[in-house]
DNA sequence: CGCTAACCGAGACGGTACGTCCCGTCTTTAC
DNA sequence: GTAAAGACGGGACGTACCGTCTCGGTTAGCG
């Protein structure tokens, strides 16, 4: 209703979000978004009550789903092309950035935890569907278990940038779920 | 040589570490480190310059790795056990209280990311080499890529217990196995 | 404006008052001061960056000069007053207590020393006055210059009081008038 | 008797005047001494107990007199001279930069305040045993009180170096000698 | 079309923790 | 057995943010 909000609330998320990129989630200030957004610091408090909620709420911004998925090709190109966007959305977007420090908050603060089971539930839908189709198509292994093998295909990815020195390369993200799917049929 | 700074060294990581599983890495601070352990701010200072130094010199004392394998048993017997044993091991240890912290910081502090590294390679080696061996001997497929499938199986583990509500369960972890590694031949 | 100022400001500076009239400027601390008056260390420093800064601030409102010199009686009696008040003040007023503080800091803190400078600079102004009346009036010798004359008077007031054990007594303050200005004349 | 002990006295009492000139007082700091000495700290501190024993022993060794007082010329002239000394060296030796500090510490330490009050009492004795000679020669007026004459003179001097911007001129000096002894006599 | 309620900026406040520096004491080892 | 080396508990330093609060000023949008 009154523009004024809408507009605070607009400045100070992408300042928070500027901010996140530059300096990580722990260095990242309440006072710190405020000043950069010019918003007084009372008035950043007024709209979120805490660091964590800011922060949510503000990637919230960068939810983007990967581009509505074409559906043309195969099944199993589909399914390197949503693993290849994923691989690519942690090894450089802001959010990815961010993706260790939602983890450790949601450790501690439920409405985070809730907010990255959220996020990472919606992504590996998509994911789970694809496979579903699939398999009733008959074009993957009808023994697969369409969540467990999407766990094994994320887990791969977020395993790759959370707990090794590099992210899974494109070119090992296709082999990655050769490996989980079975081998390509001959075509 | 000086008794008083093994003395200092042990009962600052070991109040430490307790701090951590208690409160994790974010609110986890020097002054209560030092106030748990009874030694002076300043002492726990001249030691580890900083909060990450204390916090991975302290994990290093965790870093225990899953019992020597027994080596009995077939290959897929022995990769559950060891998948059981992480997956366990990120249930409930206080080092798994502590990943999600030691995964944040070492966004920001190489030391802390290169103790992590070098924590999750030496937990995969195992896997690998039990892979390699199931496939030597033929009990696993031959297409099979050990790397990729550490990856598939340990990322699957960190996934859930990561991004997820709840971590896998011991009887999901074994179909998981079957997932990765192809249908479990009759024997 | 706000209120809370000025109540800070004034709490602050009677809390550090009272501490260094108590302690002495070398014992006197930023934490105690804020501890007494009950005022958050962070609030004393808002005010004051350093411990000189509040001591110098503080001290200001002591800057009482005697009483408004009645202006009664001989130039002689007038200038025993005050030097007579001089010493006392020198003898126990709680900014007595801290000239040596002061003299001290003003070695390497130009603001304290300032303050100093004023301070001494405007007590002695009023007997360079008392000192150029009589003078013109006759009553003392006319070959006196005022400035070292009151710098002899003051000075010795000062030695005796920082540099001997015992501050100069009222009875040898008035003999040192005799010994400046000359013998009194005979009336 | 040991020469290491002599050794270690003298090393770090040169170490703590050039520190005392360098940064005066406040800053001077037991540690810093013993760094730029060589010494342990350990060393230090057994051999002067506190910062102001050691500061005061440094000094002790500063207190050179005025050259043997050549004894020639008038009373009048040899008093020029001695508060003229007094004037140099309060206006650059390495002790004057000591003297605010040691006014301060003598406020609280005892042991200092009777260092002060030695080196004050040695100097102005000189200066009281010259009055008293011009006196009973007839050179200066028999009214003088050798003992406040010299209390105005010296505190004048120490005044303006404390007290005020500048210290007294070296002109200014003999006039305040003027002033204080009465006129000289033509001659 | 003027009032009032809200939202705003500015920033003071009591706190907590930071990481540094120095104190004066102590323990160990080497000469 | 003395000295050097340096760890120790203690505590103040001055800084940075925290989250709360009080204060006008302005600016909607309702009457």
């Amino acid at each position: 209703v009154d523009p004024r909000i809408e507009h605070t609330r607009r400045v100070v998320t992408e300042a928070a979000l500027e901010l996140l990129g530059e300096v990580g989630y722990a260095a990242f200030t309440m006072e710190a978004a405020a000043a950069r957004s010019g918003a007084a610091k009372s008035t950043v408090y007024r709209h979120w009550p805490t660091k964590i909620a800011l922060v949510a709420d503000a990637l919230e911004t960068l939810n983007e789903q990967p581009p509505p998925a074409p559906a043309t090709g195969s099944v199993r190109e589909r399914i390197d092309g949503l693993l290849g966007h994923l691989t690519r959305a942690f090894a450089d977007s802001r959010l990815s950035a961010c993706i260790p420090a939602l983890i450790e908050a949601g450790e501690h603060h439920p409405e985070v935890a809730s907010f990255l089971h959220t996020y990472s539930a919606t992504r590996r839908r998509t994911l789970v569907a694809l496979l579903r189709e699939g398999i009733s198509s008959g074009e993957l292994p009808a023994h697969l278990d369409p969540e467990l093998a999407s766990l094994a295909l994320s887990g791969a990815v977020v395993y790759c940038r959370t707990m090794t020195p590099a992210p899974l390369s494109p070119r090992r993200t296709r082999r990655l779920v050769d490996q989980v799917l079975g081998p390509r049929s001959r075509c």
